[in-house]
DNA sequence: TTGCCTTTGAAGCAT
DNA sequence: ATGCTTCAAAGGCAA
């Protein structure tokens, strides 16, 4: 019943096209995935690639023959993926926790949906799926940090070494922490030092800088790292080590503190200030949130951190932002591309991020509500604990931090700009893209998308199956045209903008922007903006309790506006 | 060496 | 209240 995507109707077309896939199309799916998969990417390859070379050989012999070491090391996933795959069939799989990270943010909620529910809702095999086989993946062992504890060590079973580009399933949650431990990372005991955001000097914080983001002493937010990070981490970045023992400890009570947030919270901190043993996970490890952009540049080298680390002085270069730079809560979105994105990666030799994350948007449309719900839910759990963590941060903190976007060039950028960025012209793919996963995706799902994840503000639990029920069928109703759904606020996004103004004055479209497919073709030309109906999450916080009314009479009004003005191009000037 | 590209979602800021 | 902007991950690529 949940899925009356089932009965989907006709707007499932896009849909059901995906749902249809990923029930019990899983096994199907990932032989077709696995083919589908290339297609897509060689066709954002090719797009991405540009025009150049676009023969279609030349992108096979790309993709097979050569024996990259990387590649190499892909095949290998491949073929575990593909043992992986029966072995799924056969159900042994199964078993073991879907998300193997979960555990430790949820155990407190059991009852979390999550992990509750033993059984897997299609997506969550997949997540299995991709995780294991590249979690089993030998080759790839390799290429994590021979530092690394091995993988029996650190979890039971799940091994944790993936691809170095693999992040581990859970990651999700430590998602803070990544950079964190890069190679660079301070030892543990260092935690309570900052590296300088530039000069990537570690630092000790004045206990006033920390304080606010660090509610608990310093040593209690290393306790407070997730647990996973440290997996998380090192399958990210094959460098840091992990320390040997500091892993399993750490974990409980981060669980607690995470999961039980709130509630626990008294719990938390005893567990937070017992002393690290080692002195290196349980305290020592700043929170994975906080990053200082210097450590991620260290080379992933071959020291070990913890010597590096303190090798440097410090010299306390406070000024700007003495602050550690703690990083945003991903959201649902960001949390399936870390978990699939080792999938598709696997699955083909494109390693562009670009193109695997446009792959990757497609994919995320073309989940069923449920699936993305897991997602939601869990990165309004993410953000709940980050919130914990850092209760007086706030996302503009980072604020400025980053580089600055395109946007600063575009005022620059002027349309020959445009030429030059189009490079990627997603117009190109859009045509190839019909295969792929989604022509829904942009649409439906985005409807979707924005209420899964009040429902599960609702009600974490419940909500998210209940509303996915809900929203199923209304996001057919949405489907099509709605690709527009998408993140209008793409049109802020300086790139896209540019972009999508040089792609559609390219392809001609300024005035026909919707030359996009809709629904089949059509995955979401990044090009155009399409001025976005209605705020969902307007919608949603009004709305919370009632579900279904307020599902539908979304849908209705985003249909509506669809309808009216499905896909309003905006150009976005360039400022 | 640095930033772009690309995706969606969340949050903040501006109007 | 609405819309726009920035940032989160990630890794190849370009300048």
């Amino acid at each position: 019943m949940p899925q009356l995507n089932g009965g989907g109707g006709d707007d499932l077309g896009a849909n059901d096209e995906m749902i249809s896939f990923k029930d019990e199309g899983e096994q199907e799916e990932k032989i077709s995935e696995n083919v589908s998969a290339e297609r897509d990417l060689d066709d954002v390859k090719s797009s991405l690639v540009n025009e150049s070379e676009s023969s279609s050989d030349s992108e096979q012999a790309e993709r097979r023959p050569q024996t990259r070491p990387d590649t190499e090391s892909y095949e290998k996933a491949r073929d575990y993926f593909s043992e992986a795959l029966r072995r799924q069939q056969d159900g042994g799989f199964f078993k073991s926790p879907h998300y193997p990270g979960y555990p430790f943010l949820m155990i407190p909620d059991l009852t979390n949906p999550y992990l509750s529910n033993g059984s897997l809702s299609p997506s969550a095999r997949t997540y299995l799926q991709m995780k294991w086989p590249l979690l089993d993946v030998p080759g790839s062992a390799g290429l994590k940090d021979s530092r690394s504890p091995t993988p029996g060590h650190l979890s039971n079973k799940v091994p944790v070494v993936q691809h170095a580009h693999h992040v581990h399933p859970l990651t999700p949650l430590i998602t803070y922490s990544n950079e964190h431990f890069s190679p660079g990372t301070p030892p543990s005991h260092l935690s309570p030092e900052i590296l300088d955001p530039k000069t990537g000097i570690p630092r000790t914080p004045h206990p006033s800088e920390l304080s606010p983001y660090y509610p608990l002493s310093p040593g209690a937010v290393g306790s407070i790292a997730h647990p996973l990070g440290w997996l998380m981490q090192q399958q990210g970045q094959p460098m840091y080590s992990i320390p040997p023992g500091g892993f399993r400890h750490p974990y409980p009570a981060l669980a607690m503190n995470a999961s039980m947030s709130s509630l626990v919270s008294s719990r938390f901190s005893p567990h937070m200030v017992t002393p690290p043993p080692h002195g290196l996970h349980q305290t020592g490890i700043p929170h994975p949130a906080i990053v200082s952009p210097a450590i991620k540049q260290e080379p992933s080298g071959d020291m070990s951190p913890s010597m590096h680390a303190r090798k440097s002085p410090v010299p306390p270069k406070k000024e700007e932002d003495k602050r550690p730079h703690i990083k945003k809560p991903l959201n649902a979105f960001m949390l399936y591309m870390k978990e699939m994105r080792a999938k598709v990666v696997a699955e083909c030799t494109l390693k562009e991020s670009a193109a695997i994350n446009q792959i990757l948007g497609r994919r995320w449309h073309s989940l069923s509500r449920e699936e993305q719900a897991k997602y939601y839910e869990l990165a309004r759990k993410e953000r709940q604990l980050h919130s914990q963590l850092y209760p007086g941060w706030s996302a503009r903190d980072n604020y400025g931090k980053r580089k600055k976007r395109k946007r600063d060039n575009k005022p620059d950028s002027k349309p020959e700009d445009f030429s030059i960025r189009s490079k990627k012209q997603c117009v190109q793919y859009l045509p190839s893209e019909k295969m792929c996963d989604s022509p829904a995706s942009s649409h439906g799902s985005m409807l979707d998308s924005p209420a899964t994840p009040s429902a599960a503000l609702a009600s974490p639990a419940a909500p998210a199956a209940t509303h996915s029920e809900q929203a199923q069928p209304l996001s057919l109703t949405t489907k099509p045209e709605g690709r527009m759904h998408h993140h209008f606020s793409l049109a802020g996004k300086a790139s896209g903008s540019t972009s999508s103004s040089s792609s559609s004055s390219s392809s001609s479209s300024s005035s026909q922007p919707i030359s996009i497919p809709i629904g089949t073709s059509g995955s979401q030309p990044t090009t155009p903006i399409l001025t976005r109906p209605i705020p969902f999450a307007s919608l949603h916080h009004s709305m919370l309790s009632p579900p279904s009314p307020f599902h539908q009479a979304a849908l209705h009004s985003h249909h509506a506006l669809f309808q009216s003005q499905p896909l309003s191009l905006v150009t976005k000037p360039t400022e």
